[in-house]
This record gives structure tokens, sequence and C-alpha cells, in this order.
RNA sequence: GGCCCGUUGGUCAAGGGGUUAAGACACCUCCCUUUCACGGAGGUAACAGGGGUUCGAAUCCCCUACGGGUCACCA
């Protein structure tokens, strides 16, 4: 059976929007988008208790940020609203009398503190886990007992004995799992509010969710969620299960995971670009057919294809998302690299708030030398921190080399042109370095690393020219008559 | 521990009975470059182990090892 294709990206507010999270959006959102389907955000925000300030909002503003973009939701509205699961209370509440009217769900009374000694009870004798249904068929008489004890009962739903329960997974193939592993769950809480395995059906059903992909942590609720469905007589979606994004010790990404940064507005404060993100995000789990591995969204959203989401789990490689992001940043517009780099200058107090378009001029050309060597924009601030500095630092290397007898020739023929030069270009400064080699016989390595090291204190670094040049004349020879009086 | 899932070069990652087992990152070599880079052309390097099934297994089955997920009134 065929039905238009409708998926969604349902996050809890617990938190920012999360890379694993980010990648379960971009893979719906792709999905939608090459069906020519519907791509809904819906917020499960049924843990009052987690819930975080500004988490939903986040959430939102970092997937625009991406360049996703969705159909229904909470600031967008649809015909399959609310998109607040929170506001849909009364829809859970409906369909759980409707489960204990037909006998699959009851009250369940057991305190927190009850079942929790049931479970280390069960933990200790080497048992799995699981409520035990011994509220299951409380008499009208114990129930008014615990009633009037003042206990608030939770709903359970009622799992049915050897039962198997398998549906096809078009990530995993075939997954069986048997109702007798499985304890009755709770599907409304004590505050009323339903759980997320009931709640998650529910929505799922009304919003006529076609597919669902979703996180490889979901398997073991999906055959809960088959028992909802089949209760109520209805057809679940088809499954996806993605498998999970590994940090480079092949553990899953937790959010207290320092190896990695976690957060996508923290790739946008480091500067990453957008476009680069996307295009990583989505080879997350997912290869395309072919050998390339560049894409645009539109590329993206042409080639994707769920048959081919991995089996094993993905790695989130640092190295590669650096590599991917420079290569963005190369072929980026200058203006805009420039936009990116100049607040990191000022937050490392670089350069000041405001500043005239000369300087901003100046920015830029320092901007177009290092574009190609960041991997992202606030690499500007230690690739470029020697322009700001009042002179070179040496290391032990440089040192060695300025030590080594011809280079005082080489300065002192080279401060003696500098000194007149006029203009101080990229072009005139490559004139002056051929007349050093001329008046001095030095070329190559023996004309250049003197120079480099005495005036940036680095071995290597971008076109000399164009970095003496962005140095300034008066920088240049002061710097090369102070050296001069104590080397040579 | 029960249940589920996975394991291809240093790293990421295609291929799912017969392939010279892709490609990318990193590394190395060469070309370009009077320095440094970029760029280009090559190169080194892999099917976790053991049993089956088969004319033939990286691919299918079983076992072992290792890794991961999940067992909540969290999502």
């Amino acid at each position: 059976m065929t039905r238009p294709i409708r998926v969604r990206y349902a996050p809890s507010p617990t938190g920012h929007l999360h890379i694993g999270n980010a990648r379960t959006a971009l893979f719906n959102y792709l999905f939608a988008r090459h069906h020519n389907g519907k791509f809904i955000i819906r917020i499960e925000d049924t843990d009052i208790k987690r819930n975080v300030a500004g988490g939903e909002e986040n959430q939102l503003t970092y997937l625009k940020w991406l360049g996703v973009d969705w159909d229904e939701s909470i600031d967008v509205g649809g015909p399959f609203g609310p998109y607040r699961q929170t506001e849909r209370l009364d829809l859970y509440r409906k369909y759980a009398e409707q489960l204990m009217a037909a006998g699959r769900a009851y009250y369940c009374y057991c305190t927190e503190e009850e079942l929790e000694k049931e479970r280390e009870e069960q933990t200790e004798r080497g048992e799995t886990p699981r409520y035990s249904g011994k509220h299951r068929s409380l008499t009208d008489e114990q129930r008014a007992a615990y009633e009037a004890e003042g206990r608030v009962p939770s709903i359970r739903f009622r799992v049915e004995e050897g039962k198997s329960y398998t549906f096809n997974d078009q990530v995993k193939g075939d997954i069986t799992f048997e109702s007798d592993g499985i304890g009755d769950f709770v599907i409304v809480k004590k505050d009323g509010i339903a759980t997320y395995n009931f709640a998650v059906v529910i929505d799922d059903y009304l919003m006529e969710i076609s597919h669902v992909l979703r996180g490889e942590d979901h398997i073991s609720n999906t055959p809960r969620q088959l028992m909802i469905y089949e209760a109520l007589g209805w057809e679940p979606p088809q499954f996806a299960h993605m498998t999970l994004i590994v940090n480079e010790q092949r553990k899953k990404l937790s959010k207290r995971d320092e190896s990695i940064i976690q957060f996508i507005e923290q790739y946008d404060q480091l500067g990453y670009l957008p476009e680069a993100m996307f295009n990583f995000i989505a080879l997350l789990g997912w290869s395309p057919e072919g050998e390339n591995e560049i894409f645009s969204r539109e590329q993206l959203i042409a080639a994707f294809d769920a048959d081919r989401l991995s089996k094993s789990p993905a790695a989130f490689d640092t190295n590669k998302l650096s590599w991917m992001n420079n290569h963005y940043l190369k072929k980026a517009d200058l203006e805009r690299v420039t936009s990116l780099a100049i607040p990191h200058l000022q937050k490392a107090g670089l350069l000041p708030e405001t500043f005239d378009s000369a300087k901003r001029e100046w920015v830029q050309a320092l901007v177009a030398l290092y574009q190609e060597q960041m991997n992202c924009a606030s690499d500007i601030v230690p690739l470029t921190g020697m322009f700001f500095r009042d002179e070179p630092e040496y290391d032990e290397e440089g040192r060695a080399l300025l030590g080594e007898a011809h280079v005082p020739e080489v300065l002192r023929s080279f401060l003696g042109l500098a000194e007149q030069s006029e203009p101080f270009t990229p072009e005139a400064i490559q004139a002056l370095l051929k007349s050093v080699q001329k008046e001095t016989g030095h070329k190559g390595k023996q004309l250049f690393m003197p120079v480099r090291v005495a005036l940036t204190g680095q071995m290597h670094g971008r076109d000399l020219n164009q970095t003496l040049a962005l140095l300034g004349q008066s920088r240049v020879v002061g710097q090369l008559r102070k050296l001069l009086s104590q080397i040579g």
C-alpha cells in the first residue's frame, strides 16, 4: 500500500540541537524532499521536568541555519496540529481510556519505591527487570483502598503473553521481539501525561506519518509501539532505524563526550559553514552511489535513498569535517569569509569593535591570504596572530636559521632596498627579492627563509610577498634594523 | 545478565556468491613553484578468528571474540 510520504523529526526540547538529532532531522528532511513528501517537526515535550528554556527555539533556529526547512510545525502550523505534545494531552487521554475500556490497559497504583524494590530483587536473582503485573487485575475494593490511601495511579498497557512481534526495518531487515520479554509498561504517567511510547504512536498515526526514520536506540521501543498500534487497530508506519553516531573511540556520542563538539550552534560559533555541515552530516551513516563526497543540498535531495543507510555505526571523523569545511571555505566568497573572521579577531582582542574601511580592506586581504588554510573561521586568529603582535617570536628552529652565516648579508641587502621601496606592494617586494638575489648570490631557500623567519618568526607561511606587504613597510624595516643590530 | 545490532586499509567508507576489493582523509613520491602553500599525477595499505554450504565466500549459515544499543511513570 502506498500512502503519501510524510515523515517527522520529533525532538524533545531537553537541550540544544545536537549533532545526532541534526542528523535524524536531516535524513528525514532529505527523504521527504526526495519523494516530494511532507516534513513535519513535532515537539515531544511530555517530560516537563527535563524541558529546558530555549531548547525548542534552539532546535528550530539551528535547523534553519543548516538549511533544513519544514512543512508543518509549531511555528508554521499545519492541518494536523497542534504540533506540541503538551497541547495534545486530551488526545492521549482519550485513547488511554479507550484502551482501558477494552481491557488493554489498567490502573497501576504501585509507588516508585515499590517498583524500585521489585527491580532490585529481580536483578539480584539474575532476571531481566520488568514489571511483575501485580496490579493487573485489581478488584474494585482494592482500587478504592489505594485511592483512599491517597495513591495516584498511572495507566499501564497490558502486554499479551506468548506473542511475537516482527517488523521489517528498512535498514536492519526483519527484527523480532518476544512479548514475554516485555513487562506491562506505563502509557500515562501519574501526572496524567502520556509517556513517549504511547504519545508517539497516537501522534504518528493521527499525523499520518508514513515512515519513521530514527536512531537505532529506538529499536527496542518499537515492539511496545507495535503493541499499541495493534491494540488500537492501526497500521504502523514503515520503520528505518539509523545507526548511531560514535566517536573516534567507537562509543555512542554522548552529550558529555568532550572529544567531539556536540552542538550545532558551537560549529556556527567556530565559523563552520552550514553547507559544509549539511554535507558532512548527510554522510554520517549514509552514502550515495559513486565516488563524489561533495554535495550541495539539492544534489543530496536528488541522491538520497533510504536503502543506502548504513548498518554499522557512523564514526564522527573530525579530521574529515575539517577537510570538508576547508573545502567549502576555500570556495566561499571572500566578503563572506571576512565577515565570519572579523568577530573572531575582535573576540581575541586583535581588532577593535569599530574600524575604518582601510582597516577592513587590510583585514580582507589578510583573510584572502589565509583563506585556503582555514578549517573554520576561528582559525584566522592563530593563523594571523603574528600580524597583530609588535614583533615576531623566534623559536629554537628559527634562531638556528637566523644564526647561519649568510643571513646578515641577505637581510642587510634586503633592508637597504626595502627602505627605499615605494610603493611596498607584493609586486615591488618580489622585485626587491630578485635584486637581493643578484646582489648577494643567494637564492631559493637561502634567500627566502632568512627573510621569512626574520619577519614572521615562522618556518612556514603563506606567500612571502603578500605577507610582507600586509606586514607593512615600516614594520619590516624597523624589525630588520633591530634584528641586524643584534645579530649582524 | 536477557534481548537486539554491528565488525572491510592508519582513519572514514563502497561492494552483499565469480571484482585487478571503489572512493575520501592522512601518509609517501613526482610535477608545478627562486621560499611557503594551493593544484595536478602516481604509490603504500583492508574483508576480526574458526568451522560449514558451494565448482567458487568479503558476500549465505553456525560458533567464538570484540564493540555497541536497550532493558524507566526519559525521549
